[in-house]
DNA sequence: TGTACATCAGTGAACGCGCGTTCACTGATGTAC
DNA sequence: TGTACATCAGTGAACGCGCGTTCACTGATGTAC
């Protein structure tokens, strides 16, 4: 969520500490990325990656050593890439306020805005590009991609159980469910938006979500 | 969602009042419906499909113009599906009450069981698979899948629009939000179920979303 | 009741093209002595 | 400071194979007279 990259490389012809090699590799990520969700993995070839990067075929596999190797790496650098953004987040809302659903809270509400500023081009998820072509990716990478998921499902279940050690629901409620539903939010956002073509669909959702948690904890 | 095809065709080796051709034809939709949404539409070939349905690859073409003549179908007739038991599931909630709102209750925790019986193979979801995969898809398919959608929205956003004629809602919501967050919650869902092989995700979060709802009007 | 023709539901072989992958080779840059 | 060698970051051409699509042809079933 939230490309996260700025890509577009500036005119910093230079000044890029990085090696050649590097920014090369790094621009086929991006373009691989942007492509695989905008219109799948199997539909994006090698070729209009190379053409975009500006080197030849051959070259593609001088850093990659098959297509789905590029699909491991794009997934794994998208996985730290939004774990970066949800420890950012987290730190500033646990910075903001020590009481666990305060933090949530604020939390969701920092999500939200992040993601929306993400999301000029391309709205879509990559967890469900991957999980919605099974059969074009290799086992590792879906196997990569779900317990990408689990982890960020744990982050959310944890926060959750912090919460409940403090506040007293007003109805019963199923943690289990309410964890779930936070990804599953997002995702199904996501979905919306690239379907509808509503990118707003994301941020309102994540906030509904905030509302629903809130009004579930709110002493009354 | 909620499959709705028997499939398997039972040992009616004959009494089926469809013409052979007929039956072929929607043998071929059942196994590309399944396909698609295991392995995406790129995945699938028309070579596996005819294997299935015991017929030569030419035979297909008899059947369907190109491949995205198939995808048209299938979708077409997902569609139709989906809007019968919405349908059906609609008739036998406003049986059950009069009142807007406890229908509309009625109406999701019915279309939750629907769909859990359903999941038993499959889970997933032909929205997602034909977003994901922009590109596979001809213009008019996608087209489709957008307008099914809205369709299947605004469904939702009339019922709400009737509720809050009656009822005054406990906080000030937006009922814009909350129609799209009926679907949204469907999609997020099977995307969960999918990725990590938790069918059950499914129903929990209709059922969530029913308890959001519910709450919010809810007179306290 | 038999014949002629049309439609249905396919078959079999071939085509062609895109696409991932390989392989031998190469110029530029870095490092050791 | 120059030479030898290694590594980096690729190139260009070819391959092969899967896959969608076409085309001429066909046996079985239905319909008209």
């Amino acid at each position: 969520m939230a490309n996260g990259i700025q890509a577009k490389t500036a005119p910093q012809v230079q000044s890029d500490e990085r090696s050649k090699g590097e920014r090369t590799r790094a621009r086929l990520l991006d373009l691989a990325y942007e492509a695989m969700i905008a219109k799948g993995f199997a539909a994006t070839s090698v070729e209009e990656l190379v053409d975009g990067a500006g080197i030849s075929k051959s070259g593609f596999f001088y850093h990659f050593r098959d297509k789905n190797d590029l699909a491991r790496q794009v997934v794994a650098r998208y996985r730290r890439q939004n774990e970066e953004l949800l420890d950012r987040v987290e730190a500033r809302a646990r910075e903001l306020s020590d009481d666990p659903l305060h933090s949530f809270l604020i939390y969701l509400r920092l999500y939200a805005e992040a993601v929306e500023g993400g999301l000029d081009l391309t709205p879509g998820c990559l967890v469900a590009t991957v999980t919605y072509q099974e059969r074009s990716f290799a086992h590792d990478v879906r196997q990569a991609n779900a317990e990408m998921v689990a982890a960020w499902r744990d982050r959310v279940r944890r926060w959750l159980d912090d919460i409940v050690r403090v506040y007293r629901p007003n109805a019963e409620i199923d943690v289990e469910a309410l964890a779930d539903a936070a990804w599953s939010t997002i995702f199904g956002a996501f979905t919306v938006a690239k379907t509808l073509g509503r990118p707003g669909v994301v941020s309102d959702q994540i906030l509904l979500y905030r509302d629903t948690v809130r009004r579930l904890f709110a002493e009354r």
